[in-house]
DNA sequence: GGCTGCGCACGCA
DNA sequence: TGCGTGCGCAGCC
């Protein structure tokens, strides 16, 4: 922006002469503005009606946006001509086209200059406004003088934010009203959202040019809006430039209200907008561009409540938010600049975290990162797997060690594969972990255990949703309302379950991951998990699709039948005998947990399936009944239904409402009620004995004991068996 | 009178 | 040498 040029000039320039001319201009400038009740004819042929003229009495921020637009596009005005875009040429054109007051377009000017959108200049002793998304382009070249200049900058600073107003004129001190801004930058940067800041920037340590180069990008300008095309959006400089020179097109903007500089005005408008940022609410809303992807960051950060995407998260945030911060220090300037360069691309979502760690794999491509990945998922797994033996084994009950960063880390790091990549550290780790979490090639249970998602399940839900546990909360909360309720009370031990669960469901789908077997149980979508969605194969078990609507009806058992309908097919689809047997061990281990779990589960109930992951796909639950209900038209025998539902679920994973929604495809609706008033989810249904059945229920005999020979004893044998 | 367009000079990179 | 800036002049409305 400032023009090397200017500062040297300012220095050099300052002959008495300069100034004499430049006072002189100012001073017919000041007159004609005063003076001046309206335009030329041709300006006001030009002038378009303004509705908003009036600049009193727009709203402050619409008028604001004007302002902006319209100061923007006399600068650019000016510049083309080759007219000095002081103050008072500014204001008279604002005033003789829009009939703006001259004391409003200072002020409006003014906070342009503090958002940076406007630089404020003094060249050759006098000061000039630039349009800084031009002048940015431009600053190449010369950035680096003019900040030099500035020693006083500082100063004058003050007078900067005077000065615009004043000085404009002549005043002031030539030299500095660069500083000024730059004072009013970093003091706007402060306040400032917008980042932008500048591109002038001036700190006096950073050469302009590199400024000036940055600022292109960044300096957007300040307010978002990007110099090169005055556009906010625009990516900086891009082709946006137009020259200043290019009056001609600049006219045609002036004029049409467009054109780059008319840009401004459409651009301006963004600027408006984005600026609005001014409002101090500060950063985000400038930054707009950059800060959009901050905003992907925010949320990150948001969710940075999970310790991985809380790296991830952080270094983000810190770019982002960084930014904004960065406004505030003095350094802002450079700092905004390049970061939001970089911050643009990082829009990524959360996970680029690696970035903070500096490897650059993880943050960058993620080649390596995709690796680590894939080498994480595959850790997950195996770790999986050897609880699962040893939960067999009864070493460990439940089999369910939850698997924590900790382990996985540990795990990796024992691995040479990864220690070839370099250093696992944990941010890596996590940084990976939640991108894969992301992805949905790998789960985090509500607890944070990270287990395999069902297969089919990947990515696709997962980008969508903010892996964050934070997310999860929200989305099992969520689930929760539908479903119903108390659910949500037990969620910790559902976690903890629900790990244990998914990891067993993780080995028996083959103990590979890869294997449709973890399908069964989670559903990536864990948290969606109840939906139901029907997998069409059972592998996939995703159900990411589950809705809240599936989970509502899911949840209510009810309303699972007639949802049933809806679904009857991927009953069929149900699982293989394999499925079943891992889905029955798995039920197994969880069983014995189940006994104190269960309690929490039905709880629980929603939560536990999505968290879980448990494999849903099949027939969760919800879904199965659904299915089921099929079945049951079919023939309900117990077999098929069980097999289909087991295939689908782990019983263990059931909720309550999907027991519910069980046995009301099963044919006993009303039963089905006494399963949810005695809160019974999958596990507490395990581990029933005959007489709970038939007496602990409060039903009648007869469907008692259908329910128990057909359902639960099918069930329960199925389990146990596997877990034989 | 005011605005615009442009030649030209200056200074920097 | 190229580019940005802006003074000053001439022309137009």
């Amino acid at each position: 922006m400032w023009p090397t040029q200017a500062h040297i000039e300012v220095s050099v320039l300052h002959s008495p002469l300069c100034r004499a001319r430049s006072l002189l201009a100012l001073g017919r400038c000041r007159r004609a503005s005063y003076s001046v009740t309206s335009g030329t004819t041709r300006e006001k042929r030009r002038t378009r009606p303004n509705p908003n003229s009036t600049a009193g009495k727009t709203t402050t921020k619409m008028s604001e946006s004007k302002y902006r637009d319209w100061i923007l596009e006399t600068i650019d005005s000016l510049r083309s001509r080759k007219a000095r875009p002081d103050l008072e040429r500014i204001c008279r054109m604002v005033r003789r086209r829009h009939g703006s007051d001259p004391d409003r377009t200072r002020e409006e000017l003014e906070k342009l200059i503090q958002e940076q959108t406007v630089l404020k200049v003094s060249y050759k002793g006098s000061i000039s406004y630039r349009n800084a998304a031009k002048v940015q382009r431009k600053s190449r070249k010369k950035s680096d003088l003019t900040p030099g200049s500035g020693g006083g900058s500082e100063v004058e600073g003050e007078q900067a934010k005077h000065s615009s107003l004043n000085n404009g004129d002549s005043a002031h001190s030539f030299t500095d009203l660069e500083e000024v801004e730059s004072r009013d930058r970093e003091e706007d940067s402060v306040s400032e959202p917008s980042e932008c800041p500048d591109p002038r920037p001036e700190t006096p340590g950073i050469t302009s040019e590199k400024k000036l180069k940055l600022f292109p990008l960044n300096s957007g300008n300040g307010p978002g809006y990007c110099p090169g095309c005055g556009e906010t959006g625009c990516a900086a400089g891009r082709g946006c430039s137009g020259k200043a020179s290019a009056s001609k097109d600049k006219r045609l903007g002036e004029r049409g209200g467009g054109g780059q500089e008319g840009g401004g005005s459409s651009p301006l408008a963004g600027n408006h907008e984005t600026k609005p940022g001014q409002d101090g609410s500060g950063a985000p809303s400038k930054a707009k561009g950059v800060w959009g992807g901050a905003g992907g960051v925010q949320t990150a950060g948001q969710e940075g409540s999970s310790s991985c995407v809380g790296v991830a998260a952080e270094t983000e945030n810190n770019i982002g938010q960084g930014s904004a911060s960065s406004s505030s220090s003095s350094n802002s300037h450079l700092l905004r600049p390049k970061q939001l360069q970089p911050a643009s691309p990082p829009v990524k979502p959360k996970l680029r975290a690696g970035r903070g760690e500096g490897n650059p794999w993880v943050g960058g491509s993620g080649q390596t990162s995709s690796d680590l990945g894939e080498r994480l998922i595959a850790s997950v797994r195996r770790l999986a797997e050897q609880n699962r033996a040893s939960a067999l084994r009864g070493e460990t009950r439940g089999g369910h060690k939850p698997l924590g960063l900790k382990e996985i880390l540990g795990y990796l790091t024992s691995q040479d594969g990864l220690s070839s990549e370099g250093k696992l550290t944990r941010n890596r780790v996590k940084v990976v972990l939640e991108r894969e979490v992301a992805r949905g090639r790998l789960r985090r249970t509500r607890c944070g255990n990270i287990t395999l998602p069902v297969r089919g399940v990947e990515a696709a839900p997962a980008p969508a949703k903010p892996p964050g546990p934070a997310n999860r909360l929200l989305k099992s909360s969520l689930q929760d309302k539908h479903i119903g309720n108390k659910e949500v009370k037990e969620e910790e031990p559902m976690e903890t379950e629900s790990g244990e669960e998914e990891e067993d469901e993780e080995e028996k789908g083959t103990g590979d991951a890869e294997d449709g077997g973890q399908s069964d149980t989670q559903t990536s979508g864990g948290e969606e998990g109840s939906k139901g969605v029907t997998c069409p194969s059972p592998v996939p078990m995703e159900t990411e699709p589950r809705n809240g609507d599936d989970i509502t009806g899911g949840s209510e058992g009810q309303a699972g039948v007639k949802q049933e309908d809806k679904q009857p097919e991927h009953t069929t689809n149900t699982v293989s005998p394999d499925q079943i047997h891992t889905v029955t061990q798995n039920v197994v281990q969880s069983e014995r947990e189940s006994h104190t779990s269960s309690v929490h589960n039905h709880n629980s109930g929603s939560a536990c399936k999505t968290e879980v992951g448990v494999s849903s796909c099949l027939l969760t639950p919800t879904a199965s009944p659904r299915d089921s209900g099929l079945a049951e038209d079919r023939g309900m025998n117990g077999g098929l239904f069980v097999k289909s539902e087991l295939g689908s679920l782990n019983p263990v994973n059931w909720t309550v409402s999907d027991v519910v929604s069980y046995f009301t495809s099963a044919g006993f609706p009303e039963q089905a009620l006494a399963f949810r008033t005695q809160e019974i989810d999958g596990k507490s249904l395990l581990l029933m004995q005959r007489n709970d059945v038939l007496t602990g229920l409060s039903i009648r005999l007869g469907p008692a004991l259908k329910i128990y020979e057909r359902h639960v004893k099918v069930l329960q044998r199925t389990h146990f068996e596997e877990d034989d």
